[in-house]
DNA sequence: TTGAAAGCGCTAACAG
DNA sequence: CTGTTAGCGCTTTCAA
């Protein structure tokens, strides 16, 4: 069976048959209306050639690549991967291929992968960048179908799916002050994100409705969310005359960092200081101690996600709305 | 700026602009023999009518997507995006997209991955897969351009990159053997791997080398490259009568699950057993003890990939070789 | 320097 | 049930 160079084509099919591409067209798409016979001898033509569609051309004619777009500020970090996985699930369930983009939550990136949606190279995207790069695309909103993940402004006319940021930030809070804890820290991340803005809102309302003091020194900022952020952000808390004895970072790697920075200071956790993390990647059950965080269904948020865009491509006039997914507090061993 | 529903065509700028669609294309092409009063024109209609070209019509006269697949078993695991970033960064920086794909390692869905390779949706292809699943795309390897990355069979005529498993294997073993162990246990993956064969290997005659006993209880076969299938794999080993002193894990997500089971055991790292694991993922550094590890060019590793792949579409006749980059040893504590 | 026209490989009316 | 035919939006000779 010698492979040919060049790649037989649909009249070729029909040729061999001795049909029409018309029928060569149905016996593909498995429409009906075609006779047994017939049909058996088109794909004994295929085989025989070893004929495999052009997409590219079928594309072009129905004006649709299969294709949807992820775009992720970081596909290093273990909280997108496993929402990729959930997108990825229910497209491939779907018959689509999902592209996955990184974007650094580079809103130039973010604009040129969008092009692939503006220039028909994908059907779809699901958007998982800060709110704040969001903005820009929120104008073709109406005529480009995207959908928001995990960030989202719901003030923009674009589906999404998330969780309740606020409440679940006060949730950890007010968790660390059940445990007898009133220095509360809080290694927060990049502002432009939705989440992290939320968090901290949360964070600040736990504390104030507890009649807890707040000070501005016991909250961190970092650019970025792997491990050694979070580690100089602990150690730059816990370098003030009055350290907190808790903090709660706004994600598992932040928190993970804060656990290095605490072994290297000689604190014990949760002993001295307690740590609480977001989100519940796998990793925070290995750790030691094993961190206790709120967990974000991160698999489900990429099937939602997924969902909700496929339901706007079915329908383009279809309102989809919001939706927000449930957490919940995991204690381990950290707090 | 009325959002048009109707996307234009080169035809509506064309119409537009008072030229022929073939003058629109040599603009938007940047090719020249066009009188700049033309071009000017061209251009003015374009941003008039913000015509935005549509890919797929120029891909199907092209036959080209600039779209490269690249195909790994799993997006989760921290060794392969990184490697997928540098894999990006190289693709964009040529005008190329990639596309990740999560074949779970499975041969059915690799395969309908390629596809699009053989359905023109994609240009080319970088597998990260087994071996043992590669060897299925082996037959198509002439026609079908695509590279393989870290996994690879140096028998089968397609350009790879990769590391030299066997040495650094050798490598780990011996680093152990200097710093008094005698009783070396393996933690070892899913055998389909070739680097899995190939570290097995590494590790044996290392250990014959030196005149070492070796046990086949001291040697763990995990299925996944989890941190609960090393915790497992750790556990078991130590369960038995004779336990090793040191575990060398094939991977640094295996290492940081048997650290986790050290703890449980409450075995002191390293002085009552030593770990030591592979890749230098970024949380090895932030493990109690920290670990030590084999490190891999992870970043490099992607580029290469990229690069090797380029080449050949740039000249599919061009014989491109295979490429062993360099590995080193880092030790930190657990060690 | 520009335009006319022939496809790329496929789908979808519309006929028969 | 099957075939004819007209495009999808672009690139690319070939002529003018």
């Amino acid at each position: 069976m010698p492979s040919k160079n060049t790649p037989v084509s649909i009249a070729a099919v029909a040729m061999h048959a001795g049909v029409s591409v018309a029928t060569v067209s149905r016996v593909m798409n498995g429409l009906d209306g075609v006779r047994p016979v017939t049909r058996d001898k088109v794909l004994a033509s295929v085989t025989a050639l070893g004929y495999r569609m052009n997409h590219l051309a079928r594309n072009l004619r129905t004006a649709a690549s299969r294709l949807l777009l992820t775009m992720v500020p970081d596909v290093g970090n273990p909280f997108y991967s496993e929402i990729v996985r959930g997108i990825d699930s229910v497209a491939r369930e779907h018959g689509y291929f999902v592209m996955l983009c990184d974007t650094g939550a580079d809103e130039g990136r973010e604009s040129a992968y969008f092009d692939l949606l503006r220039t028909h190279r994908a059907d779809g995207a699901i958007c998982l960048d800060p709110d704040t790069v969001q903005h820009a695309l929120a104008n073709e909103s109406n005529v480009l179908p995207w959908v928001a993940c995990c960030e989202f402004d719901p003030a923009i006319a674009v589906p999404y799916v998330g969780v309740d940021n606020y409440r679940a930030a006060g949730d950890a809070v007010r968790h660390l002050i059940e445990r007898g804890h009133t220095r509360i820290g809080l290694i927060n991340s990049d502002q432009r994100y939705r989440y992290a803005r939320e968090r901290q809102r949360g964070y600040l309302d736990a504390m104030r409705a507890a009649g807890l003091p707040i000070h501005p020194e016991w909250r961190q900022l970092v650019e970025s969310l792997d491990y050694d952020a979070g580690k100089h952000a602990a150690l730059q808390m816990m370098a003030q005359p009055e350290a907190p004895s808790a903090i709660f970072a706004v994600s598992d790697t932040l928190a993970i960092g804060a656990l290095s920075a605490m072994r290297q200071l000689n604190k014990r956790v949760p002993e001295e200081v307690a740590v609480i993390g977001f989100d519940d990647i796998a990793i925070a059950a290995q750790t030691w101690p094993p961190l206790s965080t709120i967990a974000q269904p991160m698999r489900l948020l990429g099937e939602t996600a997924a969902k909700l865009l496929l339901l706007r491509l079915a329908d383009p006039e279809a309102k989809v709305q919001g939706v927000l997914l449930d957490h919940h507090l995991i204690q381990r061993e950290s707090s």
